[in-house]
DNA sequence: GTCCGGAAGG
DNA sequence: CCTTCCGGAC
């Protein structure tokens, strides 16, 4: 590596002992499990959101096993509201790999770790570094910006050969020891201070030798740009003798495996399967990866006979134990 | 409104 | 190589 950057990890190994983050609930702890746990929720999410719900997973999950035993569907009702829910079904899928292919033990290689579901080659080098002190590096969000800043990385990571390439500059730059500090620091650094908007470059204690310092929000370098469209849809909330139809969505697809309110193409179908007063509600505006989803819930509580319609018909105090989407928690409010 | 973030499947 | 998956912070 180059001169300049031959004390990289010491420094942030340094960093870390001082200024990084040492009393997250996963941290303090090589049980994979629990590491496992937070990283899979941590994709895609931040660290304040998932506090709560990696408390109410451990409290109701203690063990893999006992995660591996429970039905995807109540799985799903703990994840509800976190979003990316093949994650969810990705978590136990591996729970119950790991009890069944190791009984209960997870492999202690990022290699092997890899091969697991929901798995990738960061979440499993992140966890072979902390709970088995294997050195291998990772390349998360938050490590791809801290890495192609001190690098002034010029590739674009919309490629996967540039990216392959970035993988290997963070490989060369991994320490000879402590590399289950170097990464926390590396996550830490990327979290508190070399941020996306607005990095503490002063803070930093690699500022010194940091290439991109000067251009930090440059990087990373990413081209590619998602077309978003446009969905509308009408959602029918119907209610019988205090009970609400729900009907669970089918995967693969948006909000997989979560309970919904029958979905329209347009008003005029929903008027049709309802057959009664119908009271619109305001609309609700979902953004979502690569589509704006207007969703129009309109209201009808049944006096006489319950129009035959698939789905299952819930009581309404028992709405809190099914998986739903964060905009229909709000509206059952 | 705009931006952000890993893995799987095609 | 591309697309598909959410919700919250700003």
């Amino acid at each position: 590596m180059p001169e300049a950057l031959s004390d990289f990890g010491a420094r942030v190994v340094a960093w870390q002992k001082r200024h990084g983050r040492h009393e997250l609930p996963w941290q303090n702890t090589r049980d994979p499990y629990r590491v496992w746990l937070s990283e899979i929720m941590l994709q895609q999410t931040q660290v304040t959101t998932v506090l709560g719900y990696y408390a109410r997973f451990l409290e109701r999950f203690p063990t893999v096993l006992e995660l591996a035993a429970a039905p995807l569907d109540e799985v799903l009702t703990l994840w509800a509201g976190l979003g990316y829910y093949s994650r969810a079904r990705n978590l136990h899928a591996c729970a119950q790999a790991v009890a069944a292919l190791h009984g209960g033990a997870f492999p202690a290689s990022a290699a092997q770790l890899q091969t697991l579901p929901g798995i990738g080659r960061s979440t499993a080098a992140a966890i072979a570094a902390f709970c088995f002190g294997e050195r291998v590096a990772i390349l998360d969000g938050n490590v791809k910006r801290v890495l192609s800043r001190v690098l002034a990385f010029d590739g674009d990571l919309a490629s996967t050969r540039e990216e392959k390439r970035l993988w290997d500059r963070a490989t060369a730059l991994l320490p000879a020891r402590e590399v289950d500090r170097y990464t926390q620091g590396l996550m830490d650094l990327g979290a508190t201070v070399c941020t996306a908007r607005k990095p503490d470059c002063g803070a930093c204690p690699v500022n010194d030798l940091c290439a991109g310092q000067h251009e930090a929000e440059r990087y990373p370098i990413k081209t590619r740009k998602l077309k978003r469209s446009r969905r509308e849809n009408w959602w029918l909330w119907l209610e019988h003798e205090g009970r609400v139809l729900l009907q669970q969505r089918p995967a693969p697809g948006v909000w997989a495996g979560l309970w919904t309110l029958p979905l329209f193409d347009d008003e005029a179908s929903l008027r049709a399967a309802a057959g009664g007063p119908l009271e619109p509600l305001p609309r609700i505006e979902h953004a979502l990866t690569h589509f704006d989803w207007v969703l129009h819930p309109v209201r009808a509580v049944l006096r006489d006979a319950a129009p035959a319609l698939p789905g299952t018909w819930v009581p309404r105090e028992e709405l809190a134990s099914y998986a739903l989407p964060a905009p229909l928690k709000k509206l059952f409010g």
